[in-house]
DNA sequence: AAGGTGACAGTTT
DNA sequence: TAAACTGCCACCT
């Protein structure tokens, strides 16, 4: 009824997104028909804080693999911290070989 | 009520 | 090739 559901979309896709993995917030909007919102998904991520059970905002990276949302994590290097922990690897605050990790919600959710 | 902001992305200079 | 600008749409003050 309102586009709070466009909010919980956002966080079911996020959480659906496998350990060891990243996806974009322009996928993410994109696989919502809302292609042209992805600054809504960033913010979506940012009220997601509070959220139950914690979405994994760490695996959502702008599009260029680049990890612009470290800096609303409890402590910047959380956000690093918690990739590394799954198995991806930052460099320079980048994801290494992103295009590989890149979890397209539209490709896997598709199918 | 109106204006400003932003965890982006695509296009242009 | 890299850097900068604009577009976009909901949320916040």
């Amino acid at each position: 009824m309102k586009n709070k559901d466009f909010y919980s979309d956002v966080y079911e896709i996020v959480r659906l997104i496998p350990p060891g993995r990243v996806s974009t917030y322009g996928a993410i909007a994109r696989c919502l028909g809302a292609s042209r919102s992805s600054r809504l998904v960033g913010y979506a991520m940012n009220l997601s804080h509070n959220l139950t059970p914690a979405v994994p905002a760490h695996r959502v990276v702008n599009r260029n693999g680049l990890l612009t949302g470290k800096h609303h994590f409890s402590y910047e290097n959380e956000m690093q911290e918690l990739l590394e922990k799954e198995g991806v690897i930052i460099e320079n605050e980048q994801v290494k070989e992103f295009a590989n990790l890149f979890w397209d919600p539209i490709t896997e959710l598709k199918i």
